[in-house]
DNA sequence: TGAACAGCGGTCATTATATGACTGCTGGTC
DNA sequence: GACCAGCAGTCATATAATGACCGCTGTTCA
């Protein structure tokens, strides 16, 4: 404790007032609805003072996706050490994932939206690659549930780890983005849920009979 | 909550930060080995910035003790209606007094050092008049038993409120101090406790026998 | 179709707040 | 009584916060 550390707490506690404001408008009201002005007013600042922590709306933005991502990844920690079997721990990502988004409704569309405009807002290139890698990091789980299946000799050695790495997490966010637009509300879980298990079963049953790269 | 608010919230906090600060250190060590640039220090602020709360050392002090006496009123709130006699509730209050101060060790000291000091440390009037007004509220407490005990009967009507009221109180503070200054610590409180309820004694005992103002 | 305007992100001159080197006083030492 | 150390309090400088303002964009309406 000193003078330059409680100097240090207090702007790393703006900084997060100024997040915790931004998250919160962001999530009820997605990107462009959120004025900083009305930023800066529920974090109790002024508008200048947001661009001292921030250099832009996006970048706020951004720095909210960063952390979500993060988190998001904890929850795929012990997938793989867990499952019995490649496809069980594939079935088990997609349904934990589902889940994730489904309770916290707003932060799909919102890493759907940022894959769709990443390049439109144009971020720092430390910021953006920072976010790109923390995405992979998250794609890869996929590919190591793959890897993991290879191993075993559960998948053929010539599955092709970074295409079907893509195709299942196209697939998920595909589906999912489907039932969020069309289908109600009430039993949109199960639907997505079921969806997903029954496209995940037929792939992994194609993958598993396969003999050439593919 | 809003801007201002916040600003206000900002600025009590700082404020609290320093006189916790300070208290610690006055409780520690006295008054005059304290310096402000200790103060600053615990509290994580510039001494300059301690000027911009307090106007000095003397009123950080004052201000301490403000809260502590307003703090000591509250024990004694409740302690005419809980007595069966005024001569009981003299004697609870000098019990609650003592023990008060043997567990607070440094109050009474600073208190006593106020009391005996007031004058020297000038204080702007407003402040000063606020510390004789909180602690005439506490002295009035014995002033108040003694019109308790006047109006049923227990005291001759002819006492003298303000005279009595003053008496006790120097004879409280005047055998604290007596044990404080001599004394080992071991006995202390059993010491004072009896001597006071012996002086009590005799003192309730003469002024019951009173006939004529006094 | 283009003039007028509203609403926004971002800027910057002004204001508020924090800092610590400095000043002058005081009490102690030799 | 000359020196000095240590302190309360000051103030020029540095840092942070503010909100009026600017320019751009998308919308309305004659």
């Amino acid at each position: 404790m000193g003078l330059e550390e409680r100097r240090k707490r207090e702007r790393d506690n703006r900084r997060n007032a100024i997040l915790k404001a931004a998250r919160k408008l962001f999530f009820e009201r997605g990107f462009k609805p959120v004025t900083v002005d009305s930023i800066a007013k529920k974090a109790e600042l002024s508008k200048g003072s947001i661009y001292l922590y921030f250099n832009s709306k996006e970048e706020i933005y951004t720095q909210i996706l960063l952390g979500d991502i993060d988190k998001f990844h904890e929850h795929f920690s012990d997938l793989l050490t867990d499952s019995p079997s490649a496809s069980e721990a594939l079935l088990r990502f997609a349904g934990i994932y589902v889940d994730l988004f489904l309770s916290d409704r707003e932060l799909f569309r919102i890493l759907m939206t940022f894959m769709l405009h990443t390049s439109d807002m144009n971020l720092p290139e430390e910021l953006n690659s920072h976010i790109i890698k923390a995405t992979n990091r998250n794609i890869s789980i996929v590919e190591d549930i793959f890897r993991y299946g290879i191993e075993r000799g559960e998948f053929p050695a010539a599955v092709n780890l970074r295409l079907n790495r893509n195709a299942i997490w196209g697939l998920l966010n595909g589906i999912i983005s489907l039932h969020l637009f069309t289908g109600g509300e009430s039993k949109r879980a199960e639907v997505i849920q079921s969806t997903l298990r029954l496209g995940l079963d037929i792939y992994i049953r194609g993958l598993k009979t396969c003999d050439r790269p593919r």
